[in-house]
DNA sequence: CACGTATTTACACTAAGTGCAACTTTGCAC
DNA sequence: GTGCAAAGTTGCACTTAGTGTAAATACGTG
């Protein structure tokens, strides 16, 4: 308690730590860019942190890891916008709003950029998958907390496990569709798509639809209507 | 084509890669078994083989990868019924019968082993997830292939990527129910288990339920049915 | 059997990842 | 400020992963 400061002090070490691991995912960010995929070391990203080699794996198991810091970041960001719904708000719509806040310029600028960077490396695809997951358990954990410790569990896992790839889903073909044309109009496409793939989860998946249904607007605000007719086969 | 053999001939060539391919992904589970993980090296896997460092690296592009092959061989039986089903049935009613031919003992076994030994492992977890992903990306082409070129794509892929969340959570959960247990009675709960995922997936997941709801028989034969009310506010 | 092609192997090399001990910085007490 | 202990950084040595290349071996066919 040197300095009684407004909100929680990580003291200068901590300070410290976070910016040398700051330092070092923006260098391989950086040497992502310059170079490409695949033709840099981790004692680039060393240098280019101005930190030794054994330095960047004091905070990072591998190269891939300190790129996925990335996605790590941008979901923590969802993660913490589900843990502050309400605990009585239905699931899908706390999910719907934690997912909401990703399509925020500033939140997947980087996510988007890695995405283009990226695409289609195999040990990095690795990592991002294992960013994901850690999500996925996060997100079990923060909806038993939510439920009470009587939940079955198999419905947790399950429907974490939906919500998260629903998102991927949402976040892939968005992707596909922008590139990394991060305009309100290109965002407000991500929030649809969003929007949507949580739609579809909260109906049981009872409408197979055409190509790109447009921008429909939110069907009922507690997502859990099903559709009308289930006409899902050919 | 020299001989017109009844069904596809790998020819004396590919019989013996995919004998050497087995043979590697055998060693590498018997060294997993013996010194458990992260007590052994590919050249450790490669002599147990009968076959040279180099040679293993012909056929896995890593150690995890070998080990990981049970986990494809596993969901590949899966999908291959997957694809077998009559394309005007629905989706979540081809999903369920997949997923039912992995609580086969021979299917499970593998995997059973796999689950009990790696259990903690990052790399190994890394390899896993990738498996699934792989099989989440066939699924998606499987179902886009059976809707037509016209498929929503965000359609196609939440659903895939969540019908392979609620596999991956029945198998989770059976596992740690049951460990490595492949009694009937064990396998009867692992079939409970499957059938119930798809169930809420189908049902948009408007029923948390408490603990264990017990082996409720499977509610309809057409699985998308969602439940009455959707109660699912507090 | 002989020949062309596919597969395996040995060898050499770069880079990942880790343990350890020396060294530097920080937080804190006096 | 000075000193000290704990935390963090670095260099070094070492094992293992993973890859390129060219020689050797096995296979399929005429």
């Amino acid at each position: 308690m040197t300095t009684s400061d407004t909100t929680a002090l990580p003291s200068r070490r901590e300070q410290n730590k976070l910016a040398t691991r700051q330092a070092i995912a923006d260098a391989a960010l950086a040497m992502l860019r310059s170079r490409g995929v695949g033709n840099f070391t981790v004692e680039d990203i060393a240098e280019g942190a101005g930190v030794s080699r054994r330095t960047f794996f004091n905070y990072f198991p591998s190269l891939e890891a300190a790129l996925a810091s990335v996605t790590e970041g941008f979901l923590d960001h969802a993660l913490e916008q589900f843990r502050l719904r309400p605990s009585d708000e239905p699931i899908l719509d706390s999910a719907r709003a934690a997912l909401m806040a990703l399509a925020d310029p500033m939140t997947v600028s980087p996510m988007a950029e890695l995405f283009s960077l990226t695409h289609d490396n195999r040990a990095l695809v690795r990592s991002e998958l294992e960013a994901w997951d850690h999500c996925t358990t996060q997100i079990i954990e923060a909806a038993r907390h939510r439920l009470g410790p009587d939940v079955n569990e198999l419905y947790l896992r399950a429907l974490a496990g939906s919500i998260i790839s629903c998102g991927k889903a949402a976040m892939s073909v968005w992707f596909e569709q922008h590139g990394p044309d991060l305009s309100p109009e290109s965002l407000a496409s991500l929030r649809q798509h969003l929007i949507d793939a949580i739609g579809l989860l909260g109906s049981g998946f009872t409408a197979p639809a055409a190509h790109s249904p447009g921008p429909v607007q939110n069907p009922a605000s507690h997502g859990t209507q099903p559709g009308a007719d289930p006409q899902h086969s050919a």
